[in-house]
RNA sequence: GCGAGAGUGGUGAAAUUGGUAGACACGCUAGAUUUAGGAUCUAGUGCCGAAAGGCUUGGGGGUUCGAGUCCCCCCUCUCGUACCA
């Protein structure tokens, strides 16, 4: 071998790793400090990996490779979240089962994984789809029934026709399905739900303490939305005998509150419906319930209600005030009903202009002829009195109270709090899920014997849903009916199944002892492994994935499972990979090319892509080369649609794995969004070349002759500055998850060595291991050829020790300055180090520069600022 | 609307506490070696200017000897969210 050839080096060292459990965890070292870091649960679909997936994959692997060699005991695991409707729907078109569809994909997963040398630990891979894993799923699920976390409902959800299936609230986008973009309507059903709103207040709290990017917390609390207020009740004028309770967080404008709304779906509209208003309010009910939730959105704008033709009475003045139904009131949120405050809330506001009900001021401040006036800092109550109580004059914070503290006195309300957050609808119709371990025992549910778990999916080969909605399971007879093994009575089994996100809640978990037949995970490992210390993945798991995950672990916490409150004690999310910049003309019909915005009928433009040669930069915009015709440059997220996907496989077969690595690594920060580009992948390959030719003649495939072992050369000073200074560098950058940086400390030490006539082996050792997290194919290569010219050095160097530098090492012979007259650098001065801290002097040597010296003699120096090491500023006027 | 984040060369980006803005890389220009090369090496490359010099971190103000970095106002983009009472 002579050039650096990748596809020969790189297999080769996979092979090595795996066949020599290179990266096994050793579960019983508990004397090393340990280091768990985890990628975000992968699911392994028929298109494989894209760029992105190995983004985090190797920023984790990096870290992973790094701390091992500092020491640390190491779990660096991956797995399968291979339940997932993409399978199933496979099988309803072609007939092949889920499992056959699973089982290839997990095994192009592994595959493709592999050939990007990560360093995971291959004998604990968990797949959520094997009964042995999906057993302890239902296990935890049975616990929840146990504590009263799962109950039945029938609520109405998102029914998607052309799925056959139910979706959560978060697989709705625009109406529309999130996997297929399927129409969606709203359809009353049987379902599971689980009580997460029971965990509101503690998953709220518990995020303080966790290391995470402030604004997937921000997006957590605002999924949560706690409000505090107060309820208050409303009697009703004609009917002694019925309240009408609202939540409000603005208890201080309750002498404002000019009216009522109730949500459509209230219990209440029936009874308190007049004579004369039942056929409005009936209709109005109906085509509110016909509106999906995307419709009310929509029609946000335009507010609607009906009035019911009764009369509440406020509390705080005796008021009659008419209540009416509207859909801007949701039955979902607080007790589906409102008190409405026209002058001090914008909706309440809008809905009284179109209907002309009265607007009433009680904070003085703004002007409720224009708007609501909604301030809280510096608003102060008004009209706000009775016989017992004033607020008038009060700021709005002390309103609240002095009116909270009056209402529960008078039994008329209390203190209150509302969340956001809904109760997590848990069972889909589907077949490619963990079923149920439920029994219907006289049509009623009955939580099976933890004995008779793991219950498995029954063998099938219609996936279809029936008609009516019911799941797939429905047609499995002879799994259907079975006997309950308490009473032997018959039972019929649980039809739904879980969500995918059930398998992804406790993974982490089971990778620290994926055999283990006790629990869902061996009490004492736990102990030894949790918290995760570092979990990276992506944004799009903000909210869903990382809530219900916490939510199942302080369950689990709760039961004695887990000895930690928090699974993820740092997170980080990696920043999406676009496609390739493009470059966007636009031509009209008559063939003209116009300025996409100027134009104005858009949707009539051709599209013409243009190469980076047809394009120059005007101001700050991108024209056609010789025009002033402006053009898009922008890159889009990558698409089938747009053919702007890159596959990893190819870049792997014509640069290698190491490269790939490399370049993900180098485009940018982590967590930024960045452009992918060919070119710079080139980029990165032409540095492993470099660093090849560092080591190897490329003529005779030997060893370079500049290449010094100990006995024949000494390292000397410049040597060991460059070493040091990029040990430093690396060590702090893969410490700050600075990647970029750290490789380009890296390029910096090979452009530099490659200048040297004598290469010291003992230099090129550790420049090695600092080169191994990033390329560990080429470093592995590398460490064995300066192995064999010293006799020296492992078989691998995954577990060598990190190098340290030597802060001696760094020093400089002489220190640099730049010297400002009035804040311009007008000259550089050098001193020697010994004497660099020394004032006088180096104020000295630099009003001697010949530079600074045309520039001093303009005026008087009036101040002289001495920065040590830096800088200095002479100010003059 | 609201919430969060970000604006630095032709491009991706550096600048860890206020101290020489543009490290490293891509691209480009010239040259070398060369049958050729998407190979390698050398030199150059923020902008204006022949030079001296001036200008420059989205725009405008401010604090400071000194601001990409701190403060105020404005603009643009990205992500999230959507009648949550």
């Amino acid at each position: 071998m002579s050039e650096y050839k990748p596809e020969l080096i790189e297999p080769r060292w996979q092979e090595f790793w795996l066949k020599n459990k290179i990266f096994q965890t050793d579960d019983n070292d508990r004397h090393r400090p340990k280091y768990y870091v985890l990628d975000m649960f992968p699911y392994p679909s028929s298109s494989g990996l894209h760029v992105g997936h190995p983004e985090g994959y190797t920023a984790t692997d990096i870290i992973a490779r790094y701390k091992r060699m500092n020491g640390y005991n190491v779990l660096h695991p991956i797995g399968w979240d291979a339940f997932g409707l993409p399978a199933e729907q496979y099988a309803i078109k072609t007939g092949t089962h889920p499992r056959k569809t699973t089982i290839r994909n997990i095994d192009g997963f592994r595959r493709q994984l592999q050939s990007l040398g990560f360093s995971y630990d291959w004998d604990r891979e968990v797949d959520t789809t094997d009964p042995a894993y999906y057993r302890w799923t239902q296990w935890i699920v049975l616990k929840m029934f146990e504590k009263g976390l799962a109950y039945e409902a029938s609520v109405p959800v998102n029914w998607c026709p052309a799925l056959g299936t139910v979706l959560a609230n978060e697989e709705v986008i625009d109406g529309k399905s999130e996997v297929g973009g399927y129409p969606v309507e709203r359809k009353p059903m049987r379902q599971w739900m689980l009580k997460i709103t029971e965990y509101a207040e503690r998953l709220l709290e518990d995020l303080e303490g966790l290391d995470w990017p402030e604004s997937i917390k921000e997006m957590q609390r605002n999924w949560i939305g706690k409000s505090e207020g107060a309820n208050a009740l409303f009697r009703l004028k004609s009917d002694e005998t019925a309240q009408i309770e609202v939540f409000t967080t603005r208890p201080d404008t309750l002498f404002g509150a000019t009216y009522m709304v109730l949500a459509p779906e209230h219990t209440l509209v029936d009874r308190i419906t007049t004579k004369a208003q039942k056929e409005a309010v009936a209709e109005y009910r109906e085509m509110a319930a016909r509106k999906s939730d995307l419709d009310r959105t929509d029609l946000n704008k335009d507010k609607t209600g009906v009035f019911t033709g009764a009369y509440a009475v406020n509390p705080v003045n005796g008021e009659e005030i008419p209540v009416w139904i509207a859909d801007y009131v949701m039955m979902s949120y607080g007790t589906g009903a409102i008190m409405a405050v026209p002058g001090h809330d914008e909706r309440d506001w809008e809905f009284a202009r179109k209907y002309d009900l009265p607007i009433v001021e009680v904070v003085k401040g703004g002007n409720i002829e224009e708007e609501a006036y909604t301030d809280i800092e510096e608003g102060i109550s008004v009209n706000s009195a009775n016989d017992e109580i004033s607020l008038n004059g009060l700021p709005v914070a002390e309103a609240k109270t002095q009116i909270s503290k009056w209402l529960e006195e008078k039994g008329l309300g209390k203190y209150a709090v509302t969340y956001k957050l809904r109760d997590w609808l848990f069972s889909r119709q589907r077949y490619w899920g963990e079923p149920f371990p439920v029994i219907h025992v006289d049509g009623k549910p009955k939580p099976l014997p933890e004995d008779q778990l793991p219950v498995t999916l029954p063998e099938m080969d219609d996936f279809l849903p029936t008609k009516t909605g019911e799941p797939p399971l429905a047609k499995a007879g002879d799994w259907l009916q079975t006997t309950d093994p308490e009473t032997g009575k018959p039972a019929v089994r649980e039809t739904n199944t879980m969500p995918q996100w059930a398998g992804s809640c406790w993974y982490y978990l089971r990778y620290i002892s994926p055999d283990y037949e006790q629990g869902p995970v061996d009490p004492e490992k736990e102990k030894y492994w949790m918290p995760v210390d570092l979990y990276v993945g992506g944004a799009e798991h903000a909210v869903l994935h990382l809530l219900y995950a916490r939510f199942w672990h302080k369950v689990l916490y709760d039961i004695g499972v887990v000895s930690t409150r928090e699974p993820f004690y740092r997170l980080v999310n990696q920043g999406m990979i676009l496609g390739e910049l493009e470059f966007t003309a636009y031509k009209d019909n008559s063939g003209n090319y116009v300025h996409p915005e100027e134009s104005g009928k858009g949707e009539d433009l051709e599209r013409i892509k243009l190469t980076e040669k047809e394009v120059e930069k005007k101001g700050d915009k991108f024209v056609i080369r010789g025009t002033g015709t402006p053009v898009d440059a922008r890159s889009f997220k990558m698409s089938k649609s747009r053919g702007n996907v890159i596959n990893p496989d190819d870049v792997v077969k014509q640069y290698g794995a190491d490269s790939l690595r490399l370049y993900e690594m180098f485009m940018g920060p982590l967590e930024q969004v960045k452009p992918w580009s060919m070119q710079g992948v080139e980029g990165v390959y032409r540095f492993l070349k470099r660093v090849w030719r560092l080591f190897i003649d490329e003529e005779s495939g030997e060893p370079v002759a500049q290449i010094m072992s100990a006995a024949e050369a000494e390292p000397d000073r410049v040597h060991l500055k460059l070493l040091h200074e990029a040990i430093k560098k690396v060590t702090e950058d893969i410490e700050g998850h600075r990647f970029n940086t750290a490789i380009s400390a890296l390029m910096i030490f090979t452009n530099e060595a490659m200048k040297w006539d004598s290469r010291p082996v003992v230099v090129l050792r550790p420049f090695v291991l600092l080169l191994s997290p990033f390329a560990p194919h080429l470093a592995e290569e590398l460490w064995s050829v300066l192995g064999k010219i010293d006799g020296k050095g492992e078989a691998t160097l995954a577990n060598e020790p990190w190098p340290e530098y030597d802060e001696a090492c760094l020093k400089d012979d002489t220190k640099i300055y730049a010297v400002q007259v009035n804040g311009k650098v007008r000259g550089q001065i050098e001193v020697p180090a010994d004497k660099a801290a020394v004032k006088d002097f180096v104020l000295e040597v630099a009003r001697n520069d010949t530079g600074v010296q045309r520039h001093l003699s303009n005026g008087k120096v009036v101040k002289e600022i001495f920065v040590p090491n830096r800088v200095i500023n002479f100010v003059v006027k």
